[in-house]
DNA sequence: TTGACAAATTAATAAATTATTATATCATAA
DNA sequence: TTATGATATAATAATTTATTAATTTGTCAA
């Protein structure tokens, strides 16, 4: 048994940041769908059925707070998970709405 | 391997509102003490160093939440976690953190 | 080098959060 | 029954965030 409690006031700043740029669904259902793999914008407006400069700003913040990354390629910039913290974070969330089908649900 | 996106928009719209009410620095440092047991209003004050209506705002956040919970003992209010999922939150935002001193932290 | 598509940025307004101060409630002890 | 300690609520100003729409930038193909 450690002591686990041993974080600064700025750890904690910066954990609620990362919360904040987490806590808005449209920007968790990106960070789901970004589980499976790297996405575009275009792809993600299609699937999510948002106009384009929605998603451009919900996945701006989503950058800001390091917790996507991107390529570009030809002219279209994919963008794909870069801190898995976001995922598993997302994963306890969920936690509650998938005991329903427990019986399925063992281990992944 | 199962499907694990089968979440309503509803369903994550409750997931941003729980970790809406968890992100902000004292309501996390709130959530970690009581990690613990539980406190009353003036331990949280004592030990954070901040103004009661502060603490009774912020912790009235996270009760209308459902994350901490109460009993009433005297005339005092005794906190203490509800939802464990916010412990398991904390845990995971904390892993970068805490990585320095991995050699003592095998498991708790 | 123009047209068309993909994405990002900016602007403007509305809505929500935060911090602060003051006040109210409520149980208990004197 | 009054004073006190513990907590909650209210009200406000200041700051942030969300929403929506318009505009701009950049890339490629014709």
């Amino acid at each position: 048994m450690l002591e686990e409690k041993l974080v600064t006031l700025e750890q904690y700043e910066e954990m609620s940041e990362f919360l904040k740029a987490l806590a808005h669904p449209l920007r968790l259902k990106i960070v789901d769908l970004l589980s499976d793999g790297e996405l575009c914008v275009k792809d993600l407006c299609n699937i999510l059925n948002a106009p384009q400069p929605t998603i451009s700003q919900n996945i701006g913040i989503l950058k800001d707070a390091k917790i996507i990354c991107y390529r570009k390629k030809a002219q279209k910039t994919c963008y794909r998970i870069k801190d898995k913290r976001a995922l598993e974070i997302l994963k306890i969330l969920k936690q509650p709405y998938m005991e329903d089908c427990e019986n399925k649900n063992t281990e992944e």
